[in-house]
DNA sequence: TGACGAAATTGGAACGTTCCAATTATGAAA
DNA sequence: TTTCATAATTGGAACGTTCCAATTTCGTCA
């Protein structure tokens, strides 16, 4: 009932020419007769011809596929980052795996050897808590472009595109400062983790640079999720001298936050000034308006889908660190009345 | 400096036997002496030997990967049912293409395109909006199994995998009538979608089962958005006749409809009730808690996954139409903080 | 008409695997 | 020792493309 495959040979048989200048004309060559072409791409279409994707890529040993592991696809910074990736990749003629790890080291080991059997030409990757070097070096020494996002990894020597967490953490709190408040509190995610480390570090220089303490009671790690930011505020709301103003880990936690605050009825943006980081879609909806330090989820999947298929196309992978720019959305959730007009009329 | 590609030729000889036999390892086959196995397999980690599919798939004209591809991966609901897919993909030993469409008739076309190409094993496809019937069919004539999910498509001869729509939505409004509303407003969605007019049917359904007039007016369509709801909510509250309650047609829609009400001094669930459709990630963590048809979109992606892996070892793709079901998840935004206990406890 | 360079076309050998049919090794029974 | 079934192993032909070197076709000019 299923036909047989037609393959190139057939289509050459009915428009009577080779297979070779079939294959001409499947990689649009210059070097057919018009007349030639037109006979053949008929042919094409009148067999419902299907290349072959898997035996082009045997014969040249290089493919259109490139692979995207990310850790944590239900949250939406990386559902955006793959959106990003996903327009840039498709354009440009390829194709992507996308695997999803949850964190699990043992998943991104499999799913990245298996990318590897597939021949992906390159691969984008959000590491798992825990990575190491040396799991990315038998990519490295085959030659196939890696570039890291969101996470760096110390050591492997492949290109990063991290965003300036440090920059950012600072520029919220100088904000935050001068808008007169005297006791902020950092809360959320795990101080285990590097972004961790840049964000609270941006923290705890500006609090030096305006010469505030910066109280170690006031940094509260939790979950970098909704329900880590609950529990994150209601610890720091048990502290003998409040807070009375927080930079999130993330807006995931920024979130979890403001929960926390209406929970013991204090308003968040009025009663309480809430920060979070990255601008996920839902931060300009929410009420209040989130002020958050935006890092462009989709901006960041297209430059690093942009940054690796260069990379491909060198045929070399030049290790390249770039950090993104960042910036201060201000809206409404750390009072910001004022410059939330400014921004609407941006 | 890069090595050339180790081969099972390499691997054969560095074990002194034959590439069949190699072949045989490879495969796992029980023919192959233990002894000898060892061997090759030894063989195989010291010259750091990479399987390579394509030149399998080309061989056995059949591959290990399956295509995902989806209207909006930006909404949680989707990236969500891809989580589903994925992982029940993954412990298949199989690899997904992901590919974004975003409503794109013709971006949906490209991708499917380039799946086949690239011998995908199957489909699962959440139709753009207008997507036909012939859209699929060269996939269905190929024998290639295509497992619909979210929306059905008319005509197609596919498998599809659709929530329960219309019980859904019949479910939430007895819930607002038992609970004395009178006049409920069915707010939110893209009226010329199958989906809406399941939900919206079931909403009419309950009422007149309830001997209730259904109102045209309190129909009230949108984007199936956050700001869509918003603007729905406004509509609904200029009528003469206000309603107390609303059915959204999706969770985005239903936290756009609380946003609308407190921008009115209203708030969700005490003046007002509010139930969702999905039950997405954030339902259970906003504030309120939102009240919402549950459809699970993780187990859904795992459900639709399944189906297309048995078609695939099956061979022969025997459309099946399957409608998952649903159940009504009562938090706060209808005012049931009775309930809400009761689901903390669960 | 013949010669010649450019344009267009072509056959066959790869690419790395799997499969088939055929061969060889092994061990038990006669 | 021979015989035979069974267990292991093997060479070579595919799979559908691309690439290379070689060939044919063509138009132009002497």
């Amino acid at each position: 009932m299923v036909k047989d495959r037609v393959t190139v040979i057939d289509i050459a048989h009915a428009a009577g020419v080779s297979k070779s200048t079939v294959s001409l004309v499947l990689q649009g060559s210059s070097l057919v007769n018009e007349a030639t072409r037109a006979k053949v791409n008929a042919a094409i279409r009148d067999l419902g011809y299907v290349y072959n994707r898997s035996a082009a890529n045997l014969r040249q040993s290089k493919s259109k596929i490139i692979g995207i592991v990310v850790n944590d696809l239900t949250n939406s910074f990386f559902a955006e980052l793959a959106v990003g990736v996903d327009a840039v990749v498709q354009s440009a003629g390829f194709v992507q795996f996308l695997a999803n790890t949850g964190e699990k080291i043992e998943r991104q080991r499999e799913v990245v050897a298996s990318m590897r059997e597939h021949g992906v030409s390159g691969l984008i990757v959000s590491p798992a808590r825990g990575t190491e070097a040396s799991d990315l070096a038998p990519l490295v020494d085959s030659g196939i472009p890696v570039v890291l996002v969101v996470r760096d990894i110390a050591g492997a020597e492949v290109s990063s595109l991290i965003s300036d967490n440090h920059a950012g953490a600072m520029a919220a709190v100088r904000h935050l400062i001068e808008r007169g408040h005297q006791r902020i509190a950092f809360l959320g995610g795990f101080p285990d983790t590097a972004v961790f480390e840049a964000r609270m570090r941006g923290y705890r220089d500006a609090l030096i640079e305006a010469g505030m303490p910066a109280a170690e009671a006031l940094v509260i790690g939790s979950a970098p999720s909704r329900a880590g930011g609950v529990t994150a505020v209601e610890q720091a709301m048990m502290l003998g001298d409040r807070p009375t103003a927080a930079l999130c880990f993330n807006d995931a936690v920024a979130f979890g936050v403001c929960d926390g605050l209406r929970a013991r009825r204090l308003e968040p943006g009025a009663d309480f000034a809430v920060i979070g980081f990255d601008d996920v879609i839902e931060a300009k909806t929410a009420v209040p308006a989130l002020t958050t330090v935006s890092v462009d989820p989709q901006g960041m999947g297209q430059r690093a889908a942009e940054l690796l298929l260069k990379q491909i196309k060198a045929g070399k992978a030049e290790p390249e660190a770039i950090v993104g720019s960042v910036r201060l959305v201000v809206r409404q959730s750390c009072g910001g009345q004022l410059e939330r007009k400014r921004e609407a009329l941006a």
